[in-house]
Parts: structure tokens; sequence; C-alpha cells
RNA sequence: GCUGGGAUAGCGAAGUGGUCAAACGCAUCAGACUGUAAAUCUGCCGGCUUCGGCCUUCGUAGGUUCGACUCCUACUCCCAGCA
């Protein structure tokens, strides 16, 4: 018995550049599209009321963090993820591999990694069979394979985490094609796996990645470690990533886009989605996206500022407040001021990924992202 | 009226002879944030500055001392207790 192939399908294809739909047993994802982060099983300070609202289609939560908690039992007998979460839409699981980045009490081994709970202090074991089996059990409609995200210029460090994710691939499969079997015997709806690209900026390093992944029985891919401000390094490593990788396969730009010129990049070169948590953390940390730039609204000059944040902006934000009572919202630390905000920034890279998608489809790409990019950094 | 206690930068509060333009917290003013240990973190925060410093400050006015936010005197105001 085969285990049923995620379903994408190409609308449109210019070079690298394409749109398209993912059919997931949750729904349908018109791409490009940008997922929402919802590590711990939410947008933070979003409901998935407003998030649906704003047009998002997907959301990516954390597997190390659902197991510190509820646990991935939990989530199960909850019925998984959507269910669970009540989003009832597509979803995402990231593996725990950029914990080995982002926590720094992370012991890697050849096998896998013993993180320190950042909670209570306990050890919390992960290699890729115990996140294939989190992840099935969390039951996102797409999961990543449990990989070593890095950060680093030296290239040995580089090259040591991506053999790592390569030894590490084959045992995701297994397990992943052991327990899809085993769901699709017991009558479960499907789970799919994308195995992640690692290489750092090194175009042999990225090379290598992406020729074995791309020989894989996968449903797509993930872009791994792209964190650099160098964006025409980033976008030339994006670019021969996805020349090599299949491209009937959809790709999965992990963790990048807190800068909108990174979406821009992202889907000329071929990627299919993206996520980032910046557009909320940013939010609630007072930057706001405006087609000219970012905007800190606790800057004084807001405190008289009878207008939207963004007068042109479709957001619930911009429709019905000013910058004036945001900033307010925001000198006396009121919850709302963050709901507002993340509002506000999600909706900007949903639109403009939107939107990106509809340049595509009509053939206008350049001249969208020429005049977004020009208007957005101008200063 | 008496007896104690106290007055330090926007606020609160350390400092009790020199290393004090003055700890620390808050506020102010800015900055950062890329598969979220992030409602977090950083800088600034008397004035001027060629960023090396220079100048003016610790209720007010005097005094002691080489040197005072720190000691003495008087005054002003605040607080507590007693009348």
């Amino acid at each position: 018995m085969l285990a049923p192939q995620l379903k994408f399908d190409i609308e449109k294809q210019t070079g690298l550049m394409r749109a398209g739909v993912i059919h997931t047993p949750h729904g349908d994802i018109q791409t490009p599209a940008f997922v929402g982060a919802a590590t711990r099983a939410t947008v933070k300070a979003l409901t998935h009321a407003q998030m649906r609202e704003l047009g998002s289609q997907a959301i990516l939560a954390n597997t190390y963090h659902l197991i510190l908690a509820p646990g991935p039992a939990l989530i199960a007998q909850a019925g998984g993820l959507a269910a669970f979460t009540g989003w009832n839409g597509p979803t995402f699981t990231d593996s725990g591999g950029f914990q080995m980045l982002s926590l720094t009490d992370a012991k890697i081994d050849h096998d896998g990694v013993t993180f320190k709970s950042h909670i209570n202090g306990d050890k919390i074991r992960m290699n890729p069979e115990i996140s294939m089996q989190a992840q099935w059990q969390i039951g996102a409609d797409i999961h990543m394979a449990f990989d070593q995200a890095i950060d680093s210029t030296d290239k040995n460090l580089v090259r040591q985490a991506m053999e790592r994710t390569h030894n590490w691939l084959p045992r995701n499969i297994r397990e992943h094609q052991h327990l899809a079997a085993a769901a699709q015997a017991a009558g479960q709806p499907a789970q799919f796996l994308y195995a992640v690209v690692q290489g750092g900026l090194f175009e042999d390093l990225r090379r290598q990645s992406a020729e074995l992944m791309a020989a894989q029985p996968v449903d797509g891919f993930g872009i791994g470690s792209l964190y650099t401000t160098e964006t025409e390094a980033t976008a030339n490593i994006i670019k021969l990533t996805n020349e090599i990788l299949p491209q009937d396969k959809p790709r999965h730009l992990l963790g990048m886009g807190s800068e909108p010129r990174d979406l821009f990049i992202g889907a000329q070169y071929g990627c299919d989605t993206f996520d980032c948590v910046a557009p909320t953390r940013q939010a609630r940390n007072g930057a706001l996206y405006t087609p000219n730039g970012r905007v800190n609204i606790k800057n004084a000059r807001f405190r008289h500022q009878f207008t939207p944040v963004d007068p042109d902006c479709d957001c619930y934000l911009c429709q019905y407040f000013t910058a004036a009572y945001l900033h307010h919202l925001f000198k006396v630390d009121e919850i709302t001021g963050k709901t507002l905000a993340s509002i506000h920034n999600e909706r900007f890279v949903v639109r403009t990924t939107d939107r990106i998608r509809a340049s595509i489809l009509n053939d206008s790409f350049e001249d969208y992202k020429s005049a977004f990019l020009a208007q957005y950094y101008a200063n």
C-alpha cells in the first residue's frame, strides 16, 4: 500500500518562480503564502478568527515547545493540532531542529540532541525518531525533518551541521514511512514530510545538500539556516538550491521574513511558503510595517497622529484606529495594543505575499517588486 | 510650641569627608528583533562637546577643611510623636 503524496499544483511558472496550490487534508494553501508562526499552538496575541480575517492560510507550530507543553499525546487525544487549537486549517510543525541554534542549553551529539528545559530544567531528548513520533502525534499536515540549524560563517561548523542533517535524514524518512503506514492502515488522515536543505551560505555545501535532498522520497523541502542580512548571498543560495530541487514539490523557506524583501527573494527564486516570527514579535515590541518602511509606534511623533498608521492599509487596526490610539496603548502597556499591532504586521506580510502571487499570475512580478522595494527601503 | 526624622537628577531611592554628574528602579528619548526561553533585549537619560573632556549641581545662605552630597551654624519647607 503506497502512502499518499502531498498534492501540489503549479498554476503558473516563470523561471524558478511559481504560483500554485498545496492541497492538505485540512484545506488548500494558495502559494506563495506566508505561514503564521504559532510556536506554542497559537500565533501570539492573536485568535484564529483574527488570523482568518487577515487572510492567513496556514500556521506553523513547534515540536519542541509542544513536547514541553501540553505534550504530543494530549494533542493526539484532542484529535490533532488543527482540532485541538480550533484552527481547523492547514498546519505545519517545525521539527525542533531550530532550537539547537536558538537555545543555549543544547548538547548535540551524533544521534540527536539533549535540551535542558528552560521551564523546569528537565532533560529533553530529541532525535529524528522522537521528533517524527511527536510530529505524528501532534498531527500537523506537514512535518519538517529533524535537522540541525546553524548560523555560522565557519565552514567546518556548517559542514558538520549539514552532515549531521544528512545522516539523520534516512532515520526521519524511515520513521515517517513507518508511522504513515500505520496511520493509513488505521484509516487516519495522511501527514507529509519535508526534508530540510542545509549548508549555510556556502554554495558547494548547499549544492551537495540540495542534491541529496532532491533524491529523497519526501513530499517537499524546507530550506533552513538562512538568517543573514547579506541579501544577495542569500538570494543566490536560494536560487541555486531551487535549481536543484525537483520542480514539482513545494518548498518552504524556514524562518525568513523579517524583512519584506525576503518574501520577494524567496518567491522569485522558487519558494512556495514562508514562516517568520518577526511580524508578530516586532509588532509586540512596537515595530509596525508600512509601505514606507518600518515605524516604531512608541516614538513620540505618534502621540498626536490622529490618522491611521497606514491610511492605505486594509487591516482591522488601520480601518478603525488612529496611530495616536495605538501609541497610547503601547505607552500604557495594554495587551490590546500588541494584538492590534500583530494584526497589522501579519496582515502586511500576508497581503504582500498575496500580491506577489497575483503578480506572478499576471506577469507583473518585476514591476511590483521594484516598486515595493523602492518605496519600502527609500530611507 | 517642644522632641525626633527628613530635604539628592522628571519620580522613587542609594551615597554619610576625596575614586560623585552622583548606584539602583521607574518614567522619558531612541535602537534591535529572521524555522519565538522574546509582553524581550540594548543604548541614552544635568548642560556643552572637536566625544578627549569642559562646565554647573545634591532645600537656601554662610562656615570648617587641601577637599563637602557627606561636618558645623542659621533659615525655609515636609513628616511623625507630644503639647
